[in-house]
DNA sequence: AGCAGGTTGTAAGGAAATTGTAAGGCGTCT
DNA sequence: AGACGCCTTACAATTTCCTTACAACCTGCT
Protein backbone atom coordinates (compact mmCIF):
# COMPACT_ATOMS: atom_id res chain seq x y z
CA UNK A 1 0.00 0.00 0.00
CA UNK A 2 0.99 3.66 -0.45
CA UNK A 3 2.17 5.29 2.44
CA UNK A 4 1.80 9.53 2.40
CA UNK A 5 3.59 11.04 5.15
CA UNK A 6 1.18 14.59 5.98
CA UNK A 7 3.53 17.07 8.49
CA UNK A 8 0.70 19.85 9.19
CA UNK A 9 0.51 21.57 12.39
CA UNK A 10 -3.00 22.31 12.54
CA UNK A 11 -4.65 19.65 14.02
CA UNK A 12 -7.80 19.88 11.46
CA UNK A 13 -6.49 19.94 8.39
CA UNK A 14 -4.05 17.00 9.08
CA UNK A 15 -6.94 14.78 10.61
CA UNK A 16 -9.43 15.58 7.54
CA UNK A 17 -6.35 14.98 5.29
CA UNK A 18 -6.02 11.56 6.92
CA UNK A 19 -9.50 10.47 6.69
CA UNK A 20 -9.94 11.61 2.84
CA UNK A 21 -6.60 9.73 2.43
CA UNK A 22 -7.08 6.73 3.99
CA UNK A 23 -10.25 6.74 2.13
CA UNK A 24 -9.24 6.41 -0.75
CA UNK A 25 -6.82 3.86 0.08
CA UNK A 26 -3.49 5.18 1.13
CA UNK A 27 -1.64 4.59 4.51
CA UNK A 28 -1.51 7.90 5.97
CA UNK A 29 1.51 8.93 8.38
CA UNK A 30 0.34 11.77 10.07
CA UNK A 31 3.17 14.29 11.86
CA UNK A 32 2.28 17.78 13.84
CA UNK A 33 5.56 19.40 13.21
CA UNK A 34 8.89 19.31 11.29
CA UNK A 35 11.18 17.51 13.44
CA UNK A 36 8.32 14.42 13.96
CA UNK A 37 8.46 14.80 10.13
CA UNK A 38 11.79 14.20 9.37
CA UNK A 39 11.84 11.48 12.27
CA UNK A 40 8.88 9.90 10.44
CA UNK A 41 9.94 9.91 7.58
CA UNK A 42 13.44 7.92 8.60
CA UNK A 43 11.22 5.33 10.38
CA UNK A 44 8.73 4.70 7.64
CA UNK A 45 9.94 5.56 4.04
CA UNK A 46 6.97 6.84 3.54
CA UNK A 47 6.42 6.88 -1.00
CA UNK A 48 4.71 10.32 -1.29
CA UNK A 49 5.34 13.55 1.49
CA UNK A 50 2.96 16.45 2.41
CA UNK A 51 4.60 19.15 3.27
CA UNK A 52 2.97 22.27 5.03
CA UNK A 53 5.27 24.91 4.92
CA UNK A 54 4.26 26.85 8.13
CA UNK A 55 5.21 24.72 11.03
CA UNK A 56 6.77 25.42 14.28
CA UNK A 57 10.45 24.22 14.78
CA UNK A 58 11.43 23.30 11.29
CA UNK A 59 9.34 24.61 8.52
CA UNK A 60 8.82 23.00 5.48
CA UNK A 61 11.76 24.12 3.81
CA UNK A 62 14.19 22.95 6.34
CA UNK A 63 12.37 19.45 6.51
CA UNK A 64 12.53 18.81 2.82
CA UNK A 65 15.87 19.53 2.19
CA UNK A 66 16.15 16.96 5.27
CA UNK A 67 14.07 14.21 3.29
CA UNK A 68 16.29 15.25 0.03
CA UNK A 69 19.35 14.40 1.86
CA UNK A 70 17.95 10.93 2.21
CA UNK A 71 15.97 10.81 -0.99
CA UNK A 72 15.93 12.85 -4.13
CA UNK A 73 13.37 10.81 -5.97
CA UNK A 74 10.59 10.75 -3.30
CA UNK A 75 7.57 12.90 -4.53
CA UNK A 76 7.07 16.60 -2.63
CA UNK A 77 3.54 18.08 -2.34
CA UNK A 78 3.96 21.43 -0.44
CA UNK A 79 0.81 23.00 0.87
CA UNK A 80 1.26 26.60 1.83
CA UNK A 81 -1.29 29.07 3.02
CA UNK A 82 0.23 32.15 1.53
CA UNK A 83 0.34 32.47 -2.28
CA UNK A 84 3.55 33.83 -2.11
CA UNK A 85 5.04 31.48 -0.19
CA UNK A 86 5.46 29.18 -3.54
CA UNK A 87 8.31 31.55 -4.83
CA UNK A 88 10.41 30.55 -2.23
CA UNK A 89 9.52 26.78 -2.85
CA UNK A 90 10.13 27.35 -6.33
CA UNK A 91 13.30 29.59 -5.76
CA UNK A 92 14.58 27.04 -3.29
CA UNK A 93 14.90 24.77 -6.03
CA UNK A 94 14.30 22.06 -3.44
CA UNK A 95 12.76 19.23 -5.92
CA UNK A 96 9.18 20.08 -5.01
CA UNK A 97 6.98 18.03 -7.38
CA UNK A 98 3.92 20.13 -6.75
CA UNK A 99 2.30 22.44 -4.44
CA UNK A 100 -0.98 23.83 -3.58
CA UNK A 101 -2.70 26.51 -2.22
CA UNK A 102 -4.65 26.64 0.83
CA UNK A 103 -7.84 26.05 0.94
CA UNK A 104 -8.36 23.27 -1.14
CA UNK A 105 -10.92 20.80 -1.90
CA UNK A 106 -10.46 17.21 -1.73
CA UNK A 107 -11.18 16.17 -5.26
CA UNK A 108 -8.40 18.23 -6.05
CA UNK A 109 -5.45 17.24 -3.81
CA UNK A 110 -6.56 13.64 -4.41
CA UNK A 111 -6.23 14.41 -8.16
CA UNK A 112 -2.86 16.01 -7.49
CA UNK A 113 -1.00 13.35 -5.50
CA UNK A 114 -2.91 10.35 -8.05
CA UNK A 115 -0.96 12.64 -11.05
CA UNK A 116 2.33 12.86 -9.26
CA UNK A 117 2.36 9.77 -8.14
CA UNK A 118 1.36 7.84 -11.68
CA UNK A 119 4.13 10.73 -13.35
CA UNK A 120 6.90 9.29 -11.04
CA UNK A 121 5.68 5.72 -11.07
CA UNK A 122 5.89 5.65 -14.62
CA UNK A 123 9.78 6.67 -14.62
CA UNK A 124 11.63 3.95 -14.65
CA UNK A 125 10.82 2.75 -11.08
CA UNK A 126 14.37 3.56 -8.88
CA UNK A 127 16.79 2.53 -12.03
CA UNK A 128 17.19 3.98 -15.52
CA UNK A 129 16.12 2.69 -18.70
CA UNK A 130 19.35 2.49 -20.26
CA UNK A 131 19.78 -0.44 -23.03
CA UNK A 132 22.11 -3.04 -22.09
CA UNK A 133 23.92 -6.05 -23.58
CA UNK A 134 24.20 -9.69 -22.23
CA UNK A 135 26.04 -12.47 -24.08
CA UNK A 136 25.13 -11.77 -27.02
CA UNK A 137 21.48 -10.37 -26.39
CA UNK A 138 20.76 -6.32 -26.57
CA UNK A 139 18.17 -5.32 -24.17
CA UNK A 140 16.17 -2.36 -24.83
CA UNK A 141 13.87 -1.78 -21.85
CA UNK A 142 11.83 1.08 -23.26
CA UNK A 143 10.63 -1.14 -25.98
CA UNK A 144 10.41 -4.21 -23.58
CA UNK A 145 12.27 -6.09 -25.94
CA UNK A 146 15.42 -8.11 -26.88
CA UNK A 147 17.37 -8.28 -29.96
CA UNK A 148 19.88 -10.88 -30.73
CA UNK A 149 21.07 -9.66 -34.88
CA UNK A 150 17.95 -9.18 -36.58
CA UNK A 151 15.98 -11.38 -34.33
CA UNK A 152 13.31 -9.73 -31.92
CA UNK A 153 12.27 -11.08 -28.51
CA UNK A 154 9.56 -9.61 -26.61
CA UNK A 155 10.08 -9.62 -23.06
CA UNK A 156 7.42 -8.81 -19.65
CA UNK A 157 8.53 -5.78 -17.53
CA UNK A 158 9.37 -8.55 -15.22
CA UNK A 159 11.67 -10.10 -17.45
CA UNK A 160 13.42 -6.83 -18.01
CA UNK A 161 13.75 -6.68 -13.49
CA UNK A 162 15.33 -9.54 -13.45
CA UNK A 163 17.85 -8.99 -16.75
CA UNK A 164 18.41 -5.88 -15.31
CA UNK A 165 18.81 -6.87 -11.96
CA UNK A 166 21.46 -9.60 -13.19
CA UNK A 167 22.94 -6.98 -15.34
CA UNK A 168 23.79 -4.34 -12.68
CA UNK A 169 25.35 -7.15 -10.47
CA UNK A 170 26.94 -9.24 -12.87
CA UNK A 171 29.43 -11.70 -11.68
CA UNK A 172 27.68 -11.91 -8.42
CA UNK A 173 25.47 -14.31 -7.16
CA UNK A 174 22.18 -12.74 -6.52
CA UNK A 175 20.38 -15.15 -3.92
CA UNK A 176 16.78 -16.09 -4.21
CA UNK A 177 15.66 -14.05 -1.68
CA UNK A 178 17.30 -10.80 -3.04
CA UNK A 179 15.92 -11.37 -6.58
CA UNK A 180 11.82 -12.07 -4.79
CA UNK A 181 12.36 -8.68 -3.56
CA UNK A 182 13.49 -6.65 -6.13
CA UNK A 183 11.35 -8.21 -8.46
CA UNK A 184 8.31 -9.14 -6.94
CA UNK A 185 8.48 -7.29 -3.60
CA UNK A 186 7.14 -7.97 -0.45
CA UNK A 187 4.45 -10.26 -0.80
CA UNK A 188 6.31 -12.95 -1.96
CA UNK A 189 5.72 -16.22 -0.02
CA UNK A 190 9.37 -18.30 -0.01
CA UNK A 191 7.69 -21.61 -0.48
CA UNK A 192 6.48 -20.76 -3.82
CA UNK A 193 7.99 -21.85 -6.72
CA UNK A 194 6.65 -18.77 -9.04
CA UNK A 195 11.21 -17.79 -9.39
CA UNK A 196 11.78 -20.94 -10.92
CA UNK A 197 8.89 -21.10 -13.19
CA UNK A 198 10.17 -17.69 -14.27
CA UNK A 199 13.35 -18.46 -15.20
CA UNK A 200 12.73 -21.25 -16.63
CA UNK A 201 10.19 -19.61 -18.98
CA UNK A 202 12.39 -16.85 -19.46
CA UNK A 203 15.28 -18.72 -20.69
CA UNK A 204 13.33 -20.76 -22.75
CA UNK A 205 13.15 -17.59 -24.94
CA UNK A 206 16.41 -15.79 -24.59
CA UNK A 207 18.96 -18.47 -24.25
CA UNK A 208 20.22 -20.33 -27.35
CA UNK A 209 20.23 -23.55 -25.47
CA UNK A 210 18.36 -23.01 -22.32
CA UNK A 211 19.65 -26.39 -21.01
CA UNK A 212 23.12 -24.72 -21.43
CA UNK A 213 22.26 -21.50 -19.81
CA UNK A 214 24.86 -18.43 -20.93
CA UNK A 215 23.39 -15.46 -19.64
CA UNK A 216 21.39 -16.48 -16.37
CA UNK A 217 23.33 -19.37 -14.58
CA UNK A 218 22.10 -21.38 -11.39
CA UNK A 219 24.67 -21.37 -8.74
CA UNK A 220 23.25 -24.26 -6.86
CA UNK A 221 21.96 -23.50 -3.20
CA UNK A 222 23.04 -19.65 -3.90
CA UNK A 223 20.70 -18.63 -6.09
CA UNK A 224 21.44 -17.14 -9.86
CA UNK A 225 24.31 -15.59 -11.84
CA UNK A 226 25.30 -13.75 -15.03
CA UNK A 227 29.02 -13.87 -16.34
CA UNK B 1 20.58 35.78 -24.69
CA UNK B 2 17.26 33.26 -25.24
CA UNK B 3 14.57 36.10 -24.81
CA UNK B 4 11.31 34.04 -23.37
CA UNK B 5 8.01 36.30 -23.24
CA UNK B 6 6.27 34.68 -20.26
CA UNK B 7 2.38 35.82 -20.07
CA UNK B 8 0.50 34.80 -17.44
CA UNK B 9 -1.81 36.77 -15.40
CA UNK B 10 -1.36 35.07 -12.13
CA UNK B 11 1.45 37.19 -10.20
CA UNK B 12 2.70 34.41 -8.22
CA UNK B 13 3.02 32.06 -11.08
CA UNK B 14 5.11 34.44 -13.34
CA UNK B 15 7.17 35.72 -10.44
CA UNK B 16 8.34 32.33 -9.38
CA UNK B 17 8.82 31.27 -13.62
CA UNK B 18 10.48 34.53 -14.25
CA UNK B 19 12.52 33.72 -11.17
CA UNK B 20 13.13 30.03 -12.22
CA UNK B 21 13.86 30.60 -15.92
CA UNK B 22 16.54 33.98 -14.93
CA UNK B 23 18.55 31.87 -13.03
CA UNK B 24 18.92 29.21 -16.02
CA UNK B 25 20.38 32.01 -17.80
CA UNK B 26 17.45 33.00 -19.83
CA UNK B 27 15.97 36.96 -20.64
CA UNK B 28 12.72 36.79 -19.14
CA UNK B 29 9.77 38.88 -20.46
CA UNK B 30 7.33 38.99 -18.07
CA UNK B 31 3.61 40.18 -19.16
CA UNK B 32 0.40 40.17 -17.07
CA UNK B 33 -2.42 40.05 -19.37
CA UNK B 34 -2.99 39.23 -23.46
CA UNK B 35 -2.66 43.06 -24.87
CA UNK B 36 0.36 42.99 -23.35
CA UNK B 37 1.64 39.81 -24.36
CA UNK B 38 0.94 40.60 -27.57
CA UNK B 39 2.70 44.31 -27.35
CA UNK B 40 5.74 43.16 -25.64
CA UNK B 41 6.28 40.46 -28.47
CA UNK B 42 5.83 42.75 -31.29
CA UNK B 43 8.76 44.98 -29.12
CA UNK B 44 11.07 42.20 -28.21
CA UNK B 45 10.55 40.00 -30.63
CA UNK B 46 11.31 36.96 -28.23
CA UNK B 47 12.81 33.82 -28.82
CA UNK B 48 10.63 31.95 -27.26
CA UNK B 49 6.69 32.30 -25.61
CA UNK B 50 4.88 30.40 -22.45
CA UNK B 51 1.63 31.62 -22.38
CA UNK B 52 -1.03 30.84 -20.02
CA UNK B 53 -4.74 29.60 -21.38
CA UNK B 54 -6.92 32.17 -19.14
CA UNK B 55 -6.18 35.22 -18.89
CA UNK B 56 -8.15 38.47 -18.67
CA UNK B 57 -8.49 40.59 -21.24
CA UNK B 58 -7.01 38.27 -24.63
CA UNK B 59 -6.99 35.23 -24.09
CA UNK B 60 -4.01 32.54 -24.81
CA UNK B 61 -5.66 31.49 -27.94
CA UNK B 62 -6.36 35.10 -29.30
CA UNK B 63 -2.67 36.00 -28.15
CA UNK B 64 -1.25 32.98 -29.79
CA UNK B 65 -3.39 33.87 -33.43
CA UNK B 66 -1.66 37.49 -33.00
CA UNK B 67 1.55 36.12 -32.32
CA UNK B 68 1.44 33.57 -35.37
CA UNK B 69 0.47 36.49 -37.78
CA UNK B 70 3.57 38.21 -37.62
CA UNK B 71 5.92 34.82 -36.65
CA UNK B 72 4.49 31.57 -37.83
CA UNK B 73 8.28 30.00 -36.37
CA UNK B 74 8.63 31.12 -33.01
CA UNK B 75 7.76 28.67 -30.26
CA UNK B 76 4.96 28.25 -28.20
CA UNK B 77 4.45 26.43 -25.06
CA UNK B 78 0.86 26.80 -23.37
CA UNK B 79 -0.26 26.53 -19.92
CA UNK B 80 -3.46 24.94 -19.07
CA UNK B 81 -5.16 24.24 -15.40
CA UNK B 82 -7.31 21.98 -17.47
CA UNK B 83 -6.11 19.09 -19.50
CA UNK B 84 -9.23 19.77 -21.47
CA UNK B 85 -8.04 23.02 -22.56
CA UNK B 86 -5.81 21.46 -24.99
CA UNK B 87 -8.13 20.26 -26.94
CA UNK B 88 -9.05 23.50 -28.01
CA UNK B 89 -5.37 24.32 -28.51
CA UNK B 90 -4.96 21.00 -31.13
CA UNK B 91 -8.27 22.17 -32.60
CA UNK B 92 -7.89 25.44 -33.17
CA UNK B 93 -4.96 24.84 -35.48
CA UNK B 94 -2.84 27.60 -33.46
CA UNK B 95 1.05 25.99 -34.10
CA UNK B 96 1.57 25.74 -30.84
CA UNK B 97 4.57 23.38 -30.06
CA UNK B 98 3.81 21.99 -27.08
CA UNK B 99 1.46 22.54 -23.82
CA UNK B 100 1.56 21.33 -20.17
CA UNK B 101 -0.82 21.24 -17.61
CA UNK B 102 -0.80 23.16 -14.28
CA UNK B 103 0.64 22.29 -12.28
CA UNK B 104 4.31 21.33 -13.39
CA UNK B 105 7.11 21.65 -11.94
CA UNK B 106 10.07 23.51 -12.03
CA UNK B 107 12.56 21.03 -14.17
CA UNK B 108 9.95 19.94 -16.10
CA UNK B 109 8.68 23.20 -17.66
CA UNK B 110 12.94 23.99 -17.78
CA UNK B 111 13.42 20.72 -19.51
CA UNK B 112 10.58 21.00 -21.72
CA UNK B 113 11.93 24.71 -23.13
CA UNK B 114 15.10 23.36 -23.41
CA UNK B 115 13.82 20.63 -25.37
CA UNK B 116 11.75 22.89 -27.55
CA UNK B 117 14.36 25.03 -28.31
CA UNK B 118 16.78 22.63 -29.31
CA UNK B 119 14.54 21.03 -31.68
CA UNK B 120 13.13 24.09 -33.05
CA UNK B 121 16.96 25.03 -33.46
CA UNK B 122 17.93 22.12 -35.40
CA UNK B 123 15.29 21.29 -37.36
CA UNK B 124 12.70 24.77 -38.14
CA UNK B 125 9.33 23.83 -37.49
CA UNK B 126 7.01 23.08 -34.89
CA UNK B 127 5.70 19.85 -34.60
CA UNK B 128 2.48 19.58 -33.03
CA UNK B 129 0.72 20.07 -35.66
CA UNK B 130 2.67 18.47 -38.50
CA UNK B 131 0.75 15.56 -40.36
CA UNK B 132 2.12 12.29 -40.15
CA UNK B 133 1.74 9.06 -41.01
CA UNK B 134 0.96 5.27 -39.23
CA UNK B 135 0.84 2.47 -41.46
CA UNK B 136 -1.12 3.59 -44.28
CA UNK B 137 -3.06 5.63 -42.50
CA UNK B 138 -2.00 9.79 -42.98
CA UNK B 139 -2.80 12.04 -40.11
CA UNK B 140 -3.34 15.61 -40.55
CA UNK B 141 -4.10 16.59 -36.91
CA UNK B 142 -4.61 20.37 -38.52
CA UNK B 143 -7.85 19.57 -39.75
CA UNK B 144 -8.63 16.65 -37.32
CA UNK B 145 -8.94 13.78 -39.55
CA UNK B 146 -6.92 11.14 -41.55
CA UNK B 147 -6.87 9.46 -44.71
CA UNK B 148 -6.53 6.37 -46.59
CA UNK B 149 -5.85 6.10 -49.90
CA UNK B 150 -9.67 8.29 -50.82
CA UNK B 151 -10.77 7.30 -47.54
CA UNK B 152 -11.73 10.11 -45.24
CA UNK B 153 -12.15 9.58 -41.29
CA UNK B 154 -12.64 11.98 -38.50
CA UNK B 155 -10.60 12.56 -35.98
CA UNK B 156 -11.16 14.11 -32.17
CA UNK B 157 -8.34 16.44 -30.62
CA UNK B 158 -8.64 13.02 -28.57
CA UNK B 159 -7.91 10.68 -31.14
CA UNK B 160 -4.98 12.96 -32.29
CA UNK B 161 -2.97 12.93 -29.10
CA UNK B 162 -3.65 9.61 -28.91
CA UNK B 163 -1.83 8.67 -31.93
CA UNK B 164 0.79 11.57 -31.95
CA UNK B 165 2.27 10.05 -28.71
CA UNK B 166 2.49 6.81 -30.01
CA UNK B 167 4.19 8.17 -33.16
CA UNK B 168 6.31 10.52 -31.51
CA UNK B 169 7.67 7.24 -29.54
CA UNK B 170 7.38 4.50 -32.07
CA UNK B 171 8.76 1.07 -30.82
CA UNK B 172 8.46 2.13 -27.62
CA UNK B 173 6.19 0.87 -25.10
CA UNK B 174 3.73 3.98 -24.03
CA UNK B 175 2.05 2.72 -20.37
CA UNK B 176 -1.14 3.60 -19.54
CA UNK B 177 -0.22 5.78 -17.20
CA UNK B 178 1.73 7.67 -19.52
CA UNK B 179 -1.22 8.04 -21.69
CA UNK B 180 -3.07 9.26 -19.51
CA UNK B 181 -1.16 11.89 -17.90
CA UNK B 182 -0.44 13.32 -21.16
CA UNK B 183 -3.77 12.91 -23.28
CA UNK B 184 -6.32 12.77 -20.13
CA UNK B 185 -4.18 14.94 -17.41
CA UNK B 186 -4.53 15.27 -13.93
CA UNK B 187 -8.34 14.12 -13.37
CA UNK B 188 -7.82 10.71 -14.69
CA UNK B 189 -8.47 8.22 -12.02
CA UNK B 190 -6.54 5.08 -12.85
CA UNK B 191 -9.42 2.63 -11.95
CA UNK B 192 -11.32 4.12 -15.03
CA UNK B 193 -11.53 2.31 -18.42
CA UNK B 194 -12.17 5.45 -20.34
CA UNK B 195 -8.42 4.72 -21.61
CA UNK B 196 -9.43 1.28 -22.88
CA UNK B 197 -12.72 2.05 -24.50
CA UNK B 198 -10.93 4.55 -26.58
CA UNK B 199 -8.60 2.57 -27.73
CA UNK B 200 -11.20 0.06 -28.33
CA UNK B 201 -13.58 2.72 -30.26
CA UNK B 202 -10.63 4.46 -32.13
CA UNK B 203 -9.44 1.61 -33.68
CA UNK B 204 -13.08 0.42 -34.89
CA UNK B 205 -12.18 3.89 -36.79
CA UNK B 206 -8.96 3.07 -37.86
CA UNK B 207 -7.71 0.08 -38.50
CA UNK B 208 -8.65 -2.39 -41.28
CA UNK B 209 -9.31 -5.11 -38.99
CA UNK B 210 -9.56 -4.08 -35.66
CA UNK B 211 -8.92 -7.14 -34.22
CA UNK B 212 -6.03 -7.28 -35.94
CA UNK B 213 -4.61 -4.34 -35.16
CA UNK B 214 -1.73 -2.50 -37.26
CA UNK B 215 -1.76 0.88 -35.79
CA UNK B 216 -2.44 0.69 -32.33
CA UNK B 217 -0.94 -2.92 -31.12
CA UNK B 218 -1.21 -3.94 -27.02
CA UNK B 219 1.64 -4.96 -25.21
CA UNK B 220 -0.24 -6.92 -22.78
CA UNK B 221 0.46 -6.01 -19.32
CA UNK B 222 2.81 -2.46 -20.01
CA UNK B 223 0.70 -0.19 -22.43
CA UNK B 224 0.33 0.20 -26.58
CA UNK B 225 2.75 0.84 -29.08
CA UNK B 226 3.25 1.97 -32.86
CA UNK B 227 6.04 0.68 -35.31
C1' DA C 1 30.09 -45.85 -6.03
C1' DG C 2 25.68 -45.54 -4.03
C1' DC C 3 22.35 -43.37 -1.29
C1' DA C 4 19.67 -39.68 1.14
C1' DG C 5 18.15 -35.14 1.40
C1' DG C 6 17.85 -30.98 -0.29
C1' DT C 7 17.56 -27.92 -4.46
C1' DT C 8 16.28 -26.76 -9.11
C1' DG C 9 13.88 -27.58 -13.84
C1' DT C 10 9.70 -27.81 -16.14
C1' DA C 11 5.02 -29.51 -18.05
C1' DA C 12 0.24 -28.93 -17.26
C1' DG C 13 -3.85 -27.01 -15.80
C1' DG C 14 -6.28 -23.71 -13.41
C1' DA C 15 -6.39 -19.06 -11.11
C1' DA C 16 -5.88 -14.33 -11.64
C1' DA C 17 -5.09 -10.26 -13.95
C1' DT C 18 -5.52 -7.57 -18.02
C1' DT C 19 -7.78 -6.03 -22.00
C1' DG C 20 -11.79 -5.80 -25.45
C1' DT C 21 -16.23 -4.27 -26.22
C1' DA C 22 -21.37 -3.85 -26.07
C1' DA C 23 -24.93 -1.40 -23.67
C1' DG C 24 -26.70 2.34 -21.33
C1' DG C 25 -26.46 7.03 -19.13
C1' DC C 26 -25.23 11.78 -18.80
C1' DG C 27 -24.15 16.25 -20.49
C1' DT C 28 -23.46 19.34 -24.42
C1' DC C 29 -24.35 21.30 -28.71
C1' DT C 30 -27.44 22.09 -32.57
C1' DA D 1 -35.86 16.61 -29.27
C1' DG D 2 -32.05 14.35 -31.56
C1' DA D 3 -27.19 13.60 -32.42
C1' DC D 4 -22.92 13.20 -30.61
C1' DG D 5 -19.04 12.36 -27.67
C1' DC D 6 -17.45 10.50 -23.66
C1' DC D 7 -17.83 7.91 -19.49
C1' DT D 8 -19.20 3.95 -16.46
C1' DT D 9 -20.60 -0.59 -16.02
C1' DA D 10 -20.79 -5.34 -16.86
C1' DC D 11 -19.35 -9.20 -18.89
C1' DA D 12 -16.50 -11.78 -22.41
C1' DA D 13 -12.11 -12.88 -24.34
C1' DT D 14 -7.52 -13.14 -23.82
C1' DT D 15 -3.10 -13.53 -21.80
C1' DT D 16 -0.15 -14.09 -18.13
C1' DC D 17 1.10 -16.01 -14.03
C1' DC D 18 1.11 -19.27 -10.29
C1' DT D 19 0.47 -23.74 -8.06
C1' DT D 20 1.12 -28.40 -8.29
C1' DA D 21 3.43 -32.52 -9.22
C1' DC D 22 7.05 -34.94 -10.52
C1' DA D 23 11.66 -35.43 -12.78
C1' DA D 24 16.34 -34.21 -12.73
C1' DC D 25 20.15 -32.66 -10.46
C1' DC D 26 23.70 -31.45 -6.95
C1' DT D 27 26.10 -32.40 -2.62
C1' DG D 28 27.83 -34.63 1.18
C1' DC D 29 27.99 -38.82 3.51
C1' DT D 30 28.74 -43.75 4.20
Amino acid sequence: MTKILIAEDDDHTRDALREVLTMEGYEVIPASDGLQAVDFFRAESPDFVCLDVMMPGLNGYEVCKQIRRQDEKVPILFLTAKAEEIDTVLGLELGADDYMTKPFGVKEIIARIRAILRRTASRGGGRTDDDFTMDDLRIVPTELRAYRDKLELALSPRDVKVLRLLYDRRGKVIDRNTLADEVWGVDYFPESRALDQHISQLRKRIEKDPAQPRIIRTVHGAGYRFE
